[in-house]
DNA sequence: TAAAAATACTCCATAGGTATTTTAT
DNA sequence: ATAAAATACCTATGGAGTATTTTTA
């Protein structure tokens, strides 16, 4: 992992025009943001977004940045690609595990990639739900893996990933709402498809509804399924709306198949962690890892 | 300012093959370089240089590494450039001083190719001894300076430039001595053109010359003379030999006019400094210190 | 044994956090 | 009134220093 931090945080404010939304997608904070980029400004002496209050845009001086930047990152990647071909660490065995969501819908695009990039690479892969990895970490049985959130294993060290968020979503031709933001009274009157008691999924979707004074027994729910994909195929054939995770329906979204509905005042987020052994730095794993990260930052 | 300074250390450490000289060059101390690599060759997974003992070498990763961090390093530079084009600061008026050495040796051949580069600036310079340079940057007449040593002007803000060494030079065609390193013995038989008594030059020069134990009175000072200039030339046509700073004689060495005789556990080293009031940061001053940085660093 | 790199510590600058204020819609 | 950026202040980590030890030619 070799970059120029405060490069890629200018890069992301570029990318989602908002210091508050880069810094989330960073894990740090408003104000550490701010400061970056007025670091930047003051020794590049240019403004490179133009502030007006609640909007921000690249300025010139900004675009051009923007240009080399994402140069330099080529670069920096390039030369990490060919030390890792250099140094041999693209054989060997990969040993990996991810958590269910992770596993279904995020990790086989990734390992499609990562696999014709080294193809001499031995993956194995393992997936289940996060208690069970978490122990195939312990018992080194594997070197990472992906999970949906933190459990404060004192051997486990953790490690963010990227932000997943769980949205409300209805088959498009459900023509009860014509609205893609409801408020949350309508949200009581949508018949749902939700998740069996005891998923964790299901926690967070209750402790967010929680906030805006939602409780699960107010909700109408329809039919309780153990799985999303089911859920996924049910709603399609019913007036059923669902919480599902944004990256379980990147497909269906794209083919209108679904559309999400956002709900004032409520924002359902996780954050996808690995998960290692405390003070690992293998090479393979390391290099997986980094793949990862690059993969959902720049593409 | 803008770059990745471990690379920076790294290409340092590449080009010198010591870590200790790069340390010199760079201004931090030998173990910063030694934890700066280390750092390094842990986040790519691989040796970056061989140490065998007293002598280190680029492992072939260290090629790889060396022939991006260049690429990085451009890619930095055409970033800063297209910058200042942007923002017009290559239009304006750059106030600037030198001491003597520098006015004489080092900035001609600066300003000549910073003027090719932004021809539109235009360049205000003044020369003089370092006190009265030094006069001029507190009553802010001009913004920027070099001089040839510290002087602890407390409004004023030091920043090492780059090192310069003085050495002992003979034309090419004496034959008195036959080995380009001479004992400290030696050096009291040859007869010696100095510079004038009140010359800083003259202080650093004795002040090394007393850690070996050699006092002035010993010394064989055939003439004194008050310009590094007439020193040349008066060196060229008699077997005096003189102490000359190696930035006002690369001419003659590569014409073969001159040679270099290192004396034996002496090493006379001072540091050009760039100075400025406390606490400035105008556009064009700091433009034209990158200049000079990246001149000496990368050509 | 001498020269250079590695190691062990100490210290401080700066990156990052929390809490709050300002600004513009 | 609200949402986002700026500011003020505090904390802690990592980069740099000094002193010393280890290594090998």
């Amino acid at each position: 992992m070799i970059f120029d931090f405060r490069l890629k945080v200018f890069i992301t404010v570029a990318k989602k025009l908002s210091f508050t939304k880069a810094a989330n997608e960073l894990f740090i904070t408003q104000p550490a943001v701010t400061k970056h980029i007025n670091e930047l400004e003051s020794q590049l002496h240019s403004r490179l977004f133009s502030r007006n209050g609640s909007t921000i845009s690249l300025t010139p001086a900004g675009l051009v940045l923007l240009k080399h930047a994402d140069q330099i990152f080529k670069q920096y990647a390039a030369l990490e690609n060919d030390i890792a071909q250099l140094t041999n660490i693209e054989s060997g065995t990969l040993r990996i595990g991810a958590s269910t969501t992770l596993a279904q819908y995020v990790l086989p695009r990734i390992l499609a990639i990562f696999k014709s990039n080294y193809p001499a690479i031995q993956i194995n892969f393992l997936h289940g739900n996060s208690e069970f990895i978490e122990q195939q970490i312990i018992d080194d049985r594997i070197d990472l893996a992906l999970v949906e959130g933190i459990s404060h294993h004192p051997q486990i060290n953790y490690e963010p990933f990227v932000k997943d968020e769980i949205v409300m979503v209805l088959r498009s031709g459900q023509r009860l709402l014509n609205k893609s933001e409801i408020k949350p009274e309508q949200l009581l009157t949508i018949p749902l498809a939700m998740r069996e008691q005891g998923s964790g999924t299901l926690d967070v979707i209750y402790e967010a509804l929680h906030t805006i004074n939602i409780h699960p027994k107010d909700l109408l729910v329809d039919i309780q399924l153990d799985s999303t994909e089911s859920i996924k195929q049910y709603i399609m054939f019913t007036d059923c709306g669902a919480f599902l995770s944004v990256h379980s329906i990147t497909k269906e979204l794209q083919n209108k198949e679904l559309a999400i509905f956002e709900i004032k005042g409520i924002d359902i987020q996780r954050t996808f962690q690995f998960i290692e052994l405390h003070g690992q730095n293998k090479p393979l794993p390391s290099l997986f890892k980094r793949f990862c990260l690059n993969h959902y930052n720049f593409k």
